[in-house]
DNA sequence: GCGATATATTACTGGCGGGTAAGTTAGATC
DNA sequence: GATCTAACTTACCCGCCAGTAATATATCGC
């Protein structure tokens, strides 16, 4: 019962040549594809299989089929598939930081750097909803990853707060500027699942947060609207 | 091999009851408990299970330990894994939404059901930041749940628009009222997750969100702050 | 007391899917 | 064109877990 050794083995060249020799495109020998490029195509696969299915939902044999390679292939070159996801969001978040960071220059005004990292921001959503998925949405529910998606909204936290502080003096505490900021990151994230989605149109968006995050700003020491009308 | 019938068939009383004589607390019979009050029972241990490891991860074994009962029972009482998830959604969100509903009055004005809606949506999560976890961050990534998460959020965003419209008359299209909704909600749920995570006080936060709020709508035709500082 | 029924349990199965062993071949290098 | 390695595959293993008999017994209505 033990099917050791039950491997094809046919000859080699002569027996096989013969039974593909009509097929037209199906390549005889498998396509080789180096590695690099592979690990491009496996990171490809996997942002994908994982945002339409889930983290736990989708099989390696899923994601291998995705990328037209083989699960000991996606093994050999990721470890696991705790690995292979955690490689998908190192990528894709390093992708994000990389294009915000290259809008900014180091002269604009707070008001102007808000404007360019919003917008730049949704471009990306937009064009990379499945990256926005993974990255964010997927990893935040699975416990093994949650950590990282915290510390990396964490870090966008302490970058609006910071942008507050300065434009706005001494407005409010450092700590209301925090909160503040988390409620910013979120009104921004809010609208991200809206764009990644084509919900709404990224550059009216970006627009309308602008001027929102700024009119909030604005707004929370005094009220210029009635503030009761009962 | 096939172990039919091993079932232990002692005679009932007697035998046991001198085994389990001196063991204590232990009850010799099967505690039997009404289905209304277990079927609670499972949905808070569904509830605490699932947000800890979430939805793939959580075995039905577990959470019928959690529910100190047997995983058939949860199956006589809610038919599938799916089922019983949805359940848990089921009940939390209704309660969140009674909670709130509870709290306006019909003749409130606009900024105090803000505040009153605010502030009591921030108590619930704190103090079931279980459910909270499920019903949104946990139910939004699984494939099967996500468009009950959709539909909720939805009606969220439309009560807040309504608001807005209604608070603010014509400052600004009906659309533009939508994405704002859109942003607060978003806004709000991060502050929510942060209460929930007890790293911020629920009242502070709600002072807070309310005032950004106000001021954000108010400050969204009108800038009140320089609009340059270069 | 005596069914009838609702509550309960133990022990199983069937398959899915993460991970791997073992073997194959394309193509670079000399 | 022999050799060596990196790219590749098939076929398997095994543990976990959703879901299910088969069976037992507490308790209610009478």
């Amino acid at each position: 019962m033990p099917a050791r050794a039950t491997s094809p083995k046919r000859s080699s060249s002569a027996a096989s040549r013969e039974q593909r020799g009509g097929e037209g495109k199906k390549h005889t020998g498998t396509k080789r594809v180096p590695r690099a490029i592979r690990e491009q195509q496996m990171l490809d696969a996997a942002i994908k299989v994982f945002s339409e299915h889930g983290y736990r939902s989708s099989s390696m044999d899923a994601i291998a089929k995705q990328a037209e390679t083989s699960k000991p292939m996606l093994y050999l070159y990721y470890g696991s598939k705790e690995e292979l996801f955690l490689a998908c969001v190192t990528r894709e978040s390093g992708r994000l930081i990389d294009t915000l960071e290259a809008q900014i220059a180091p002269d604009d005004s707070p008001r102007m750097r808000l404007q360019k990292v919003i917008s730049s921001f949704l471009e990306f959503v937009e064009s990379n909803a499945d990256s926005w998925n993974v990255v964010y949405r997927q990893a935040e529910a699975e416990p093994p990853f949650r950590q990282t998606v915290t510390s990396t909204r964490r870090m966008f936290i302490e970058m609006t707060a910071e942008l507050l502080k300065r434009s706005t003096s001494d407005t409010y505490s450092g700590e209301d500027a925090e909160l503040i900021a988390v409620a910013l990151v979120g009104a921004g994230e809010a609208i991200a699942d809206r764009v990644a989605n084509k919900e709404v149109d990224q550059h009216a968006a970006a627009d309308l947060v602008v001027q929102l995050s700024w009119g909030g700003l604005a707004g929370t020491g005094s009220t210029p609207l009635p503030r009761e009308t009962p």
